[in-house]
This record gives C-alpha cells, sequence and structure tokens, in this order.
DNA sequence: GTCTATATCCAGATAGAC
DNA sequence: GTCTATCTGGATATAGAC
C-alpha cells in the first residue's frame, strides 16, 4: 500500500471540515456563537474536543465561515431566481416555492436561514455580519426590485414596497425556523399561501 | 424621619425586580439563556453584580419567570381577543392589527414574543417551555379554532388550517424579529396585508 | 491524525464588610 | 441594601505523547 499523496490528504481534510461544519451548524443555528461548546461540536461528530482544533484555529472560525455560506448561498440564489424570465408576481410565486421547497428538502437550508437570524439578532456585530442586518442584504433587495417591477405593471398590490419585503422575509424566516423547531412533522405548505400577500 | 415600613420595602424590593427583570428581558430575547452574563444584566441595571443575587437565586430563575411571563401574557391576550363578537376574518385582521400595533408601540412586547421563539428553539427543554413548542400553545390554538370557523362559514380560505395557522405566527414572530433588529427605522406595518393570507 | 492532559480564563454564585 | 472580594466550575485553547 502507497503513502497517500498530499491531495488525497487535504482531500480528507476538506472533508472532515465539512463534517465539522455541517454538524456545527445545527448546533449554532439552534443555540448561537456562545452557548455552543466546542465539546458539542466534537461528540456529534464522533472525535475527541482536541482535534477540532486540528481543523479551525477557534469556535469563533467554524462560526464566521458558516454565517460568511449562509449569506452567500442565499444571495446567490436570490440573484439567479431574479434572472428568470417570469412576470413579477409569478416570479415572486416561483421564488416562494424554491424557497419552501428547498427548506423542507434540503437538510441544511432551514438551518442557514436561521444561522443568518441568529447572528443578526445578537449583534456580535464587531465583524463582517453586520453587512445583513441593514438592508443592503442582497435577498431583500432582489425582493423590492421585484415587487417595485410588478407595482409599476399594476400587477402587485400598492403597498409600500418595504412592509411587503418585510413581510416576505419574515414569513420565510419564521418557517425555517418552525421547520428546526419541528423537525419532519413540519407541513409541505402551499407557497399560494405565501403570494397572496402581494395581491 | 421614620423608618420605612416592612410593606415600603416590599414595594421598593418588587420595583427593583420588576426592573432586573425588564433590563434581562432586553438581553436574554437577543442573547439567550447561556450567553447572557448577569454581569451585563447588572451594568445595565446600574448596580453591582453581586446584589443581583440579592432579588433573585440564580440566572436561570430570571430567565424561566420571564419565559413563563410572555407565554402568560400572549395567551391571555389572544384568548381575550378571541371572545370579540367579530365575524372570523374580521377577527383574524384585528388581531393582526392588534398585535401588530402593541409590537411597535409596547416596548418590551417584541422582546417577549422574541423571548419564546429563543427559549423554543434552544431546546433547553428540561422545564415547562416545552409546552410552547408543541401545538398545543394557547395563541396557536385560538388561530386554529377561528380559521376552522371562518372556512365552515367559507369566509377564509380552504387551506390547511394548520398551514395558515403556521404562516400567520411565522409572520409575528418574524415581524416582532425584525422590530428588535431594526429598532425605530421599523415601519408601521399595515396589518390588512397580512390578513390576506387568509382570503 | 488523534487522543489525553493541562494551562488559562471567565462567569456564576457566595461570603462578609459597610 | 449594596459593594468588594473570593470560591468554584467549566469551557477554550494548547502541549505533548502515541
Amino acid at each position: 500500500m502507497l503513502p497517500r499523496t498530499t491531495e488525497q490528504n487535504e482531500k480528507i481534510k476538506d472533508e472532515r471540515r465539512e463534517q465539522i461544519l455541517f454538524n456545527a451548524l445545527k448546533i449554532f443555528a439552534r443555540r448561537g456563537l456562545v452557548a455552543t461548546k466546542i465539546s458539542d461540536i466534537a461528540r456529534v461528530s464522533g472525535f475527541s474536543q482536541g482535534l477540532i482544533y486540528h481543523y479551525f484555529n477557534s469556535k469563533v472560525d467554524i462560526y464566521e465561515e458558516l454565517v460568511a455560506r449562509a449569506i452567500d448561498n442565499s444571495s446567490e440564489m436570490l440573484l439567479n431566481l431574479e434572472q428568470l424570465p417570469l412576470p413579477p408576481l409569478e416570479k415572486i410565486t416561483f421564488i416562494a416555492e424554491t424557497i419552501v421547497d428547498i427548506i423542507i428538502n434540503q437538510e441544511d437550508a432551514a438551518y442557514y436561514f436561521l444561522l443568518i437570524t441568529q447572528a443578526a439578532v445578537t449583534e456580535n456585530s464587531s465583524d463582517s455580519m453586520a453587512a445583513m442586518a441593514d438592508d443592503s442584504f442582497a435577498p431583500f433587495q432582489v425582493m423590492l426590485r421585484i415587487i417595485t417591477e410588478g407595482q409599476q405593471q399594476g400587477i402587485i398590490s400598492q403597498d409600500s414596497p418595504q412592509d411587503l419585503t418585510i413581510i416576505f422575509w419574515a414569513t420565510i424566516n419564521g418557517l425555517a425556523l418552525n421547520k428546526v423547531i419541528e423537525g419532519n412533522q413540519f407541513p409541505h405548505i402551499d407557497s399560494k399561501i405565501i403570494a397572496r400577500i402581494f395581491k
């Protein structure tokens, strides 16, 4: 048996990192940064507490990497959905449907949403995550643009676009939270209900 | 100057307790039980860390009293609103309006909502608060009843009452969260938008 | 690469002076 | 009733053996 190459070792190390990140996500999303113990992450991941520090420099490092991913993922998803060639109201309905769908079916999605919320509400704003709390958050901006377009076309209700956006994201975040709390008992919400907000 | 009577002392002690609870609420709601430090509560309240223990036995005691109040307050409010002599859809609209209103105008309301969420998601379910996570939570039940009634009368959309209830509370919780994050920048949401969910 | 100490720090809670 | 030590436990992070 030949010794492993450097690349193979790197690959294994990457997989371990991903495994740790995935386990950490679920705990951080529920408990937040401070209340999450390295020993919890280690135990769930199936190895000793000290070993975490072979893969990450600190607890905060893990947390920040996850928050960055949460923001990147959701921003990328919304910016992509925005490009779809659909009329505004249909686009919003499709976005709602897509998000509800991944919250239900993609195991980490609800946790990512919750993590963003946690990060925003905890206001450890020493770092980059303040970018999200304010309205420059890309998913927020995307919805504002679609709503405004729909209002110009007279398709979407003439309420304040900010209000509609806030309510939309409040609903999505609330659903993600519900999914995390309820787990598999969470029902498959009909996204048309959400779309009614805009009519 | 006469010495204070026992009753006067009790009154002062009660006021101090309320002051501590109010300050603690705002921190607990954002950070959760573990990440909140007694020294934070003490500093905001304007006295030494040790003095907290003159008024409460432990940090958990403060937290649990606040969670109990949050559950009691919201349950009482919803059960009262349910009694109003209004047709189902109007009742729901009025409930939405009332809740949005107190979230905006009553300083501690948004924090109480957020605290319930925090308690539910953190799953320290060693205690009484598990009662809320599941569907026996009174405000949840109230909405279910009103929706069911409205559906029998053909006034409310025939979607799953559970789904409608989940979306309604998801929206309310999301709004409370938004209020806490945004503070005074939070806009006065038109509750009619929320009521559209049910049409 | 993984584990078992262990150093260090910090927060909850207590004791005792004023 | 309030404050200033101080005890104690537990969590992060490090060191060093295997």
